[in-house]
DNA sequence: CATCCACAGGAACTTGGGGGCA
DNA sequence: TGCCCCCAAGTTCCTGTGGATG
């Protein structure tokens, strides 16, 4: 035929006519500037700045709901904060081999006037003896999502504090608590600057560990005595503050700020903005925007969702070799990536969490849309020894079927039958035809067209 | 209105696997 | 090699409880 199979690429780059640059819309992308956190910005920096004049910064606590925009701000000043102090260290540097002052001031001046974000460095930096005396600031930024006991959280501090070599590295086990204490003061210590730790989500460290880590980390600064630290906390919970020891509160809680959810106009003012930079400019209908930014205000002013939603339909477009990026796509995306979020949940359960969200499924499919702890535990014992696996406990199941609440594939209510005692009821929230096949095609394929002996007892 | 069912869910404990250190 | 530590996952035990029912 005489197809070179190149060609294959000539027919998929047929599609590239709508994106510029799709980083652009991902959340892991930091923006120059961010619409409608200009405040936030000038608060926290405002704060911040203290740190380049030598002092220690207030601990400031962040509050927002998702998707507006603490990640981000904070990335951005941490950016910022530590591209500044590595300019003055450099100046500083200068200043003690030249002494022409109206040099060195001019140099400052220009430095600080590439911070686009801040305010009046200038003003604020007057003094040249606090530039002297300046310490470097090193930002640490740890999701306490993914480290979150109090082991972890500091060992990674400490990892992180400096590119260590792998000897020097803190082991990810095996220490007693109070020897990572030491080693990690020690870190500090020697690094003699004034470290600046951005705990994102920090209301997961104290659901799991307790508050133990941050009432070590609020007071560690007495110990230190070459370094001191600043702890920027970040949580979408707003009452986290309540569930600590009041002397960490009231140290963690010095600066409070809220990041209010962004509403469809900010949300479409944020879209617009990346647009300029992900599309082409005649790529894209005119109400595109305006439809995913509704979308997104109705789903608590999500940024992140409102941004996903762009970026996939824009893909979806594409891939459909279409010009331009219309409403039709945005809806489809819509489905696409609740759908996505579902499977990619799914995929990543532990086994049994899975043969427990598969017992439920099958009753949903076999009509038993609403099922019962126990007939869920009956169902899953069934599979499981099926599976060759062990069986697990009530209380175990029970724990296994409250995740899988918090993770929206079900929904359980605890009702009660007054007499015949009471017990949890469950549905399932997923499509339950499409999730088993996937399952059957991948881990539970030994499970495909077993079917348990149901005996239903309960009636609603 | 007290009773009592049948389970929810918290707490303490166990087990086994990661590892460090002398 | 033996002993220590941390941690996750699971078990056992037990107290708490909403509301139909006698």
């Amino acid at each position: 035929m005489g197809k070179l199979a190149s060609d294959i690429f000539d027919i998929l780059d047929l599609g590239g006519r709508i994106f510029k640059n799709r980083e652009v819309l991902r959340y892991s992308y930091i923006p120059d500037t961010l619409p409608h956190r200009e405040r936030e910005i000038m608060n926290i920096a405002s704060i911040l700045i203290t740190s380049l004049e030598g002092h220690t910064p207030s601990n400031i606590m962040i509050y927002g709901m998702t998707g507006t925009g603490k990640t981000v701000v904070s990335k951005l000043l941490m950016k910022a904060l530590q591209e500044k102090s590595e300019m003055m260290d450099s100046k500083v540097q200068k200043s003690f081999f030249n002494v022409d002052s109206t040099f060195l001031g001019d140099d400052i001046a220009a430095a600080f006037s590439t911070l686009s974000i801040v305010l009046d460095f200038d003003e604020i930096y007057g003094n040249e003896l606090a530039r002297i005396l300046h310490k470097p600031v090193k930002c640490i930024y740890i999701n306490c999502q993914q480290m979150d006991t109090q082991y972890r959280v500091m060992t990674q501090i400490a990892n992180r504090l400096a590119p260590l070599k792998e000897e020097d590295r803190l082991p990810v086990s095996g220490l007693p608590i109070d020897e990572v204490h030491c080693r990690v003061l020690e870190k500090f210590d020697s690094s003699n600057s004034l470290i600046i730790i951005f705990m994102d989500e920090i209301d997961r460290l104290i659901y799991k560990s307790g508050d133990d880590i941050l009432y070590t980390l609020t007071r560690i600064n007495e110990e230190l005595q070459k370094s001191k630290v600043s702890i920027i906390g970040i949580s979408n919970n707003l009452r986290f503050l309540d569930y600590l020891d009041s002397r960490v509160r009231s140290s963690l809680g010095a600066e409070e700020l809220i990041f209010d959810p962004y509403n469809a106009n900010q949300l479409r003012d944020i879209l617009t903005h990346r647009a300029e930079e992900a599309f082409y400019s005649e790529a894209i209908d005119h109400d595109v925007i305006s439809y995913c930014a509704a979308i997104a205000a109705q789903e608590n002013g999500d940024a992140r969702k409102a941004l996903d939603l762009l970026r996939v339909s824009a893909e979806l477009a594409e891939r459909d070799h279409s010009p331009r990026l219309s409403v039709i796509y945005v809806k489809q995306a819509q489905k696409k990536i609740e759908m996505d979020r579902v499977t990619q949940v799914v995929r990543t359960l532990p086994l049994q969490t899975k043969i427990v969200l598969y017992s439920i499924l099958q009753q949903k499919i076999g009509g038993r849309i609403k099922t019962t702890t126990k007939e869920v535990v009956e169902t899953y014992s069934f599979y499981a020894s099926k599976m060759d696996l062990t069986v697990l406990g009530r209380r175990q199941v029970v724990n296994l079927m409250n995740e899988l609440d918090k993770l929206g594939l079900i929904q359980t209510k605890v009702i009660s039958f007054g007499r015949h005692g009471r017990t949890t009821v469950v549905e399932a929230n997923v499509p339950g035809t499409e999730i088993i096949n996937n399952l059957h095609n991948g881990i539970l394929s030994k499970l495909k067209g077993i079917k348990p002996r149901m005996l239903y007892t309960t009636t609603f």
